[in-house]
Formats: structure tokens, C-alpha cells, sequence
DNA sequence: TCTGGGGTCCTAGGACCC
DNA sequence: TCTGGGGTCCTAGGACCC
């Protein structure tokens, strides 16, 4: 027999974990939004029932909020990482090991659970995610990731369920994925849910009986494994140990646009110093950088540019200077004059650990420089992100996105946790 | 005026090699 | 008139995810 494997999913989570701190947004229609107050990324319930969708920016919104008193939020990732840990930590003693997925998801092996009731199991680990956070969840259960994960957009879906879709029964499995729209499967995005409906292939039900080879023609490998995960044989794993990362990105777009050489450059020194500081903490080194712009792409009307080059590092590197001088021979050359940029980002790419990083010939030693690097990260994480800046940052930072209604960070920064006053 | 950020995987096609 | 065959590696771009 197949080890169940599980999907626990906070519910609305960036709202969720505002509530945990602010009673005041209970029971009314909350949105959070994405960086830079661009648009609307987590909608509380009663945000949805009033027509939200996910992405709606936020401009769009104005009359809607001041309608019906919509409480609008700037995102907090300080918050909502630091509740995650917390969320984990509940769900620890219910699962032999865990895949934390994404910020709000994380799979579960339940092998060795098998003999007890495990909608039983689920509920009893979301009470105590729900006692020790506040935060209100939802469990799918399956032989195959994919079917935890339909188990649990059903048990979201539907109060029939009321929080809990085990679809290891063969009842319940078959009447949720007749009914389960195709391009609302996990991993069926626009383009294959438009070429399955093409096919007459509507609901989920109607993809797991696809012939195998029809599905590879159709979707290649992904949609084929797909198919045979919907039919309960899993092709992926609940992997417990993380992967090494492949690429990394830093990337904003501005508060106000940026129309000059030495601003652009401000910015890409900022976002050149957090990547360093990134691939620091996982301790790896990359080979190369990329430097990227844009102008305001929708806005088709207006004069469009986006400027990138990709430099090598060699040798490989963490230095955040080594970063910021890299980033700055690609804006070279990426530049142009006359644009209004929006956005920019630097992207590193060939990571590789630290300690195995290739030996160049007649290498320098870094010691010192590895010396500073640390310093500054030790400074950052004591005094805050913008204690210790290079010159190139620059001072003004007008182009830093908004961020007009973040709330405290309650639980990661002592001088911000809530108090509470005895009368 | 105002539209996010950060990832993964797969395929096709070109460069290059013997 | 004839003008190989097969590998590998790399990159760009598409599709998808939260």
C-alpha cells in the first residue's frame, strides 16, 4: 500500500497572520498587498465574497475599498516567515517527515499513520496549529501529491468537507475529481487547461483517464506524470531534505520611476548587496550575475526598453562588492538614455557551495574581504538592513518601493513586539 | 499617478566535437 | 552528381507554481 501523504494549507495566510496580532481585522474584508502596494495578493473571505481576485492592483480597487470599508494592508514577510516556523513546529509530532512547500504549504509523510483515522489525525494537528498561532488551515490527503493537493483545494472549497479531504476513498475521490475543473489542477495552468478543454477534457476525473501517450503529446513529460499521479501512482516524492538551489534573484520595482545612470546604479547596489547576503547565509558562491531594467511594460504606449547583460564571475564569488562592481559593467552596457525605468533586479545564476567552488590560478586570498562581508551581515542583522550601506546605494533612495501600511514586525523585532498593560 | 517577487522544470535549437 | 551521423553542452524561452 502507498503511504498517504498530506497537504496542510494555511488559509488566506498573509491576512491570517495579521489577525493573529490585530483583532481589529476580524470579521471584516482584509486585503494584503504585493510589494510596492502594487496589488491585491491575499484576500481575507469576506474580501473575496465582495469580488477580489488575486493580483486585482490595488489602483482598480479605490472605489471598492472605500465602499465597503476594506482594510488594506502593506505585505510583512518578516511576519509572515517568522509565523511560518511556528506553524511547522505545531504540525512536528503529526508527520514522520515534512516538505515545506511554499510559505503557507508544506507536505507531509504519513507513513507509519496509516492505521488510524487520519481525518481524525488532520483535525487534531490543525487545533493545535490553530491553538499555538491562531491560524485557521485546511488538510487534503492522498496517495500522490497531486491528490493531497486536490484533497485539500476541495476541502477549501467545499464546507462539506468541513476542513479535511481524505481521497484515499474511493467514493469521495471519484465525486470530487468528476466535479473538479481541469485548469484547477495542480500543475494545469491556462495554455494546457485551454488545449484540454480543445480535447473535451473538462474536469479532473476526465484527465486521470487521458491515454498516457495522448497526454505526453499534448503536455509532454509534466502533463504524463501528472496523469499517473491523479490515478494514485505518485511520480514525485515528499522530499525532506532541501535541494541546492540553482539560481537566485533580487528584484524591485521602483517607488518612482529612475531616468538616470547614477540612480539605476543606487538601486542595483542595494539589490547586488542583498543577493550577496543571500547566497552568504546559504554559504554558496555564484559564476554569473545578470543586471536587468525595464521600462513600465504596461504601458505599451510609451517608450519601451528593457536593458540586461549577463557577466561572468570569475573567480566565483560572495563578495558583495565583487557583485555590485559586476552589476555595474553590465548596467553599462545594458544602459540607455531617454527611458522612464519601473523596475530592475540583479539575478545570480551557477551557484555552487562555497567550500567546492573551482580554484582560479594565481587566486588572492579573500580572507579580508570574507572578514568585512561578515561584519557587515553581523551589523545588518543587529541594527537593521540599512545599517551598514555602500556608497553606491546612495542616501536619498527615492526610488525604494512603497510600503505605506506595513504592520510591526511583532514577533522579529523587540522594539515592535505588542505589549500588553495590566490596568 | 498607481499593475509583485522569486523560483523550478522542460524543450528546441545552435555550437561544437569526433 | 555526390555533400554523414551522432554525441554533448549551453542558452533562451515557455509554462507553471505560490
Amino acid at each position: 500500500m502507498t503511504a498517504p501523504i498530506a497537504l496542510i494549507d494555511c488559509n488566506n495566510y498573509y491576512v491570517s497572520c495579521e489577525r493573529a496580532f490585530d483583532s481589529s481585522l476580524v470579521g471584516v474584508p482584509v486585503i494584503v498587498l504585493s510589494n510596492n502596494d502594487g496589488c491585491a495578493i491575499a484576500r481575507s473571505a469576506e474580501a473575496k465574497a465582495l469580488g477580489i481576485k488575486m493580483g486585482d492592483p490595488v489602483h482598480l480597487l479605490r472605489d471598492k475599498i472605500r465602499a465597503h470599508g476594506i482594510r488594506v494592508l502593506s505585505s510583512n514577510y518578516a511576519l509572515y516567515g517568522d509565523m511560518q516556523r511556528r506553524v511547522i513546529a505545531a504540525c512536528d509530532a503529526f508527520a514522520r517527515d515534512f516538505e515545506i512547500y511554499s510559505i503557507d504549504e508544506t507536505f507531509l509523510d504519513l507513513s507509519g499513520f496509516e492505521g488510524q483515522d487520519l481525518v481524525a489525525h488532520a483535525n487534531a494537528m490543525r487545533a493545535r496549529v490553530r491553538k499555538w498561532t491562531t491560524i485557521p488551515t485546511c488538510v487534503g490527503i492522498g496517495t500522490s501529491k497531486t491528490l493531497a493537493k486536490l484533497g485539500n483545494a476541495a476541502a477549501k472549497k467545499n464546507p462539506m468537507f468541513d476542513g479535511v479531504a481524505d481521497l484515499r476513498d474511493d467514493g469521495v475521490r471519484t465525486w470530487v475529481m468528476d466535479r473538479f475543473p481541469v485548469g484547477d489542477v495542480w500543475g494545469v495552468g491556462r495554455a494546457t487547461a485551454r488545449k484540454l478543454e480543445a480535447l473535451g477534457i473538462e474536469h479532473a476525473g476526465a484527465l486521470r483517464d487521458m491515454p498516457m501517450k495522448q497526454a505526453r503529446a499534448v503536455g509532454t513529460v509534466v502533463l504524463e506524470r501528472l496523469v499517473a499521479e491523479l490515478r494514485g501512482v505518485p511520480s514525485d516524492v515528499v522530499e525532506t531534505i532541501e535541494p541546492r538551489r540553482k539560481g537566485m534573484a533580487v528584484t524591485r520595482s521602483f517607488g518612482t520611476p529612475v531616468t538616470d545612470f547614477p540612480t539605476l546604479f543606487g538601486a542595483l547596489s542595494q539589490y547586488a548587496m542583498r543577493a550577496g547576503e543571500k547566497l552568504r547565509s546559504h554559504g554558496l558562491v555564484a559564476g554569473r550575475l545578470t543586471a536587468f531594467f525595464h521600462t513600465n511594460q504596461h504601458k505599451p504606449d510609451r517608450p519601451q526598453y528593457a536593458g540586461s547583460r549577463t557577466v561572468s564571475l570569475h573567480p566565483m564569488t560572495s563578495d558583495s562588492l565583487e557583485l555590485i562592481a559586476a552589476a555595474k559593467r553590465g548596467a553599462e552596457r545594458a544602459w540607455r538614455d531617454g527611458y522612464a525605468y519601473t523596475k530592475a533586479g540583479v539575478m545570480l545564476d551557477d551557484l555552487v557551495a562555497a567550500d567546492l567552488r573551482p580554484r582560479t590560478l594565481f587566486e588572492a586570498g579573500t580572507e579580508k574581504r570574507d572578514r568585512l562581508m561578515n561584519a557587515i551581515d553581523e551589523i545588518n542583522g543587529r541594527f537593521g538592513k540599512f545599517a551598514a550601506v555602500t556608497a553606491s546605494q546612495g542616501f536619498k533612495r527615492e526610488w525604494k518601493m512603497r510600503s505605506e501600511m506595513r504592520s510591526p514586525s511583532w514577533t522579529t523585532d523587540l522594539n515592535e513586539v505588542p505589549t500588553v498593560r495590566a490596568r
